[in-house]
RNA sequence: GCGCCCGUAGCUCAGCGGAUUAGAGUACUUGGCUUCGAACCAAGGGGUCGCAAGUUCGAAUCUUGCCGGGCGCACCA
C-alpha cells in the first residue's frame, strides 16, 4: 500500500513535469513463496485435487491463500521434509512455466490461483486508485535474467561459489549475494536484472524509479553495482527509492508493524479498514475519498525513508495537517466561487499587501514542486499545500471576497488557490471535490 | 562483528547544499462567529535539536567517537 501510494505520488509528479511516464509493476508469480504456497495449499487440499479449489469461497481466496503461504513459511522452517517437498514444488513451477503446462493437476492449482492473486491485487490497485500500464511477473524475467547472468560469469562479472553463481559484492563495499542458485533456478537478484533490462527493451527509459521498502536498499546496490559492470548505462539510469514500514499508532504513540510477508499482522486493506472506521466515526457517514485521501495523505506528508507511524483518527481529521483538511480547505474556495456568481475573476497589478503575500505563496508552487521533481521527494508538496492553505485562510478571515469591491481581482486569486490545490493534491494522488 | 538508515516540543513530524529569538500539527490554556463553509483564525506555555569532541566568525545542519532504535549481511522474496 504504502509503495504504491508513493509510486503514484512520483508518477505524478514526473509526469507533470513533462516526463512521459510508464507505471509498471512486479510482482512474484514463481519462486520459494510459491512453493510455499502450494505446499500448504495442496496439503489443505488434500493432494493435488484442483476440482476442490471450487470449495473456497470466492471472497475468500486472498486470505485463504495469505494462510497457506504463512503455514507454507513455518513448515519450510521447522520441517525438514516439508522443505524438501517445496523445494521440489518450486522447481516444478519454473518447469510447468517453461513447458506452458496448463493441464497437470498441479498447473491447474497453480494456474488458478496465480489468477485468483492478480484478481485481488487488480481490485485493490483499482480501490486506491492505482494503475499499471504493464504488469511483469516473475516468470517473464526469469529466463533473461538466468541467461544474462550466465553470460556476464563467463565474462567474469559473477562467479561461482559453493554451486551457485553470485556476484561478490564485497569487492565493492557490498556484500556477496547469490543471482543463481544451486539447483540452477534464479533468485530475485537475477529476475531484478532481467527486469531492468525488460524495461529498457520495452521502454528505452531514460530514468528508471524503482521503489520498495527500505530493508532492499542493500541488496539494490548490489544488483545495481552488477549490473554496472556490463551496463553502466541502465545502472546510472536506474534510481532505488526506499520507504520504511507503516506502524499503526497506539495510545502511547509506538507502532506496531505492517508487514504482507509475514502473518498476523497488520495489512494492506486493514489500514483503509481502520482508516474508513475513523471516517465513520468522525464523520457519521462512509466517504471513500475522504478515507483515501486521509491514507495516502499520512503516507505522503513524511519523507521518504524512515518509518511512518500511522495515525487513522488524525489522518481523517479535518483540522491539521491532513489530507481530508486540504480537501475541506479546496472545496471552500470552490464554494467561495460558486456564491460569486456572475463576477468574473480578474487578476490585476494593484494589489494589497495581503493579497500580494498571498500571490506570492500561490507563486512558490511552481518552485516547490520543481525541486521536489528534482528530489523525488514528494512529502514537501504536502508542506506548501498545507502551508499556503494556513496562508489563505488567514487571508480570508481578515478579507472579504464576494461583495467586495475588489471582488474580481480577490476572485481570481481564489480561483488560482483552488486550482493550486487541486493540481498539488491531484499529484498527490488525491481527489479534490467541489464538495465535501 | 560489518554496512545502511534514524534519534528535533508530551505525541506525530518539517527543517539538515551552515547564518538573525529552532518551526508545524496535535494535546493543554485563553480570546474571536447576527457577516463569503468557525472543519477557521489569533495569543500563550512547552525544546540541553540523543551524548561528547572537532571543523567554522557561525553547527539541528559538516566530520569523528559513543549511546539508543530500525534494517540488511550467500543459495528467500
Amino acid at each position: 500500500l504504502y509503495t504504491s501510494v508513493v509510486g503514484d505520488a512520483i508518477s505524478n509528479l514526473l509526469e507533470q513535469a513533462g516526463a512521459t511516464v510508464h507505471r509498471v509493476n512486479f510482482g512474484g508469480d514463481v519462486g520459494l513463496h510459491v512453493g510455499k504456497t502450494l505446499w500448504a495449499i495442496c496439503r489443505e487440499l488434500g493432494g493435488e485435487h484442483p476440482e476442490k479449489l471450487a470449495t473456497v469461497p470466492d471472497d475468500g481466496r486472498a486470505e485463504w491463500m495469505a494462510k497457506a503461504y504463512v503455514a507454507g513459511t513455518a513448515a519450510y522452517e521447522e520441517d525438514e521434509s516439508a522443505r524438501k517437498e517445496i523445494i521440489q514444488l518450486n522447481k516444478q513451477v519454473y518447469q510447468l512455466q517453461a513447458a506452458k503446462d496448463h493441464n497437470s493437476n498441479l498447473a491447474q492449482i497453480y494456474w488458478t490461483c496465480r489468477q485468483w492473486s492478480y484478481d485481488y491485487f487488480d481490485a485493490f490497485y483499482a480501490r486506491i486508485g492505482s494503475h499499471f500500464e504493464k504488469y511483469y511477473p516473475e516468470s517473464s524475467v526469469a529466463d533473461t535474467g538466468l541467461a544474462v547472468v550466465k553470460k556476464q560469469l563467463a565474462n567474469g562479472v559473477f562467479k561461482e561459489s559453493d554451486g551457485a553463481v553470485i556476484f561478490a559484492g564485497d569487492d565493492h563495499g557490498l556484500h556477496n549475494r547469490v543471482f543463481i542458485t544451486s539447483e540452477g533456478l534464479p533468485t530475485y537478484e537475477a529476475k531484478d536484472v532481467g527486469l531492468i533490462m525488460a524495461k529498457w527493451q520495452d521502454y528505452h527509459f531514460d530514468l528508471s524509479v524503482v521503489i520498495t521498502g527500505n530493508e532492499q536498499a542493500d541488496y539494490m546496490a548490489v544488483v545495481l553495482k552488477a549490473l554496472e559492470q556490463f551496463e553502466p548505462k541502465l545502472a546510472a539510469a536506474t534510481r532505488h527509492l526506499t520507504h520504511g514500514m507503516v506502524k499503526l499508532a497506539d495510545e502511547k504513540g509506538s507502532g506496531s508493524k505492517m508487514s504482507s510477508r509475514k502473518g498476523n499482522i497488520l495489512r494492506a486493506v486493514d489500514v483503509l479498514e481502520v482508516a474508513a472506521t475513523a471516517n465513520r466515526e468522525q464523520s457519521g457517514k462512509d466517504q471513500p475519498e475522504v478515507v483515501l485521501a486521509a491514507v495516502k495523505y499520512a503516507f505522503l506528508k513524511q519523507r521518504l525513508g524512515g518509518d511512518i507511524i500511522y495515525d487513522p483518527v488524525e489522518s481523517v481529521s479535518l483540522t491539521g495537517n491532513s489530507g481530508p483538511y486540504l480537501q475541506y480547505a479546496h472545496a471552500r474556495a470552490c464554494s467561495i466561487l460558486a456564491k460569486a456568481g456572475k463576477v468574473t475573476p480578474k487578476p490585476s497589478d494593484d494589489l494589497e499587501p495581503a493579497e500580494r503575500a498571498l500571490l506570492r505563496n500561490l507563486m512558490m508552487y511552481n518552485v516547490v514542486v520543481g525541486q521536489a521533481v528534482v528530489d523525488l521527494l514528494p512529502h514537501s508538496i504536502c508542506t506548501y499545500l498545507y502551508e499556503l492553505s494556513q496562508e489563505f485562510n488567514r487571508f480570508y478571515e481578515n478579507n472579504r471576497v464576494v461583495d467586495d469591491p475588489r471582488a474580481s481581482l480577490r476572485l481570481a486569486l481564489v480561483r488560482q488557490y483552488a486550482d493550486t490545490l487541486k493540481r498539488g493534491l491531484t499529484i498527490l494522488g488525491i481527489e479534490a471535490p467541489e464538495h465535501i
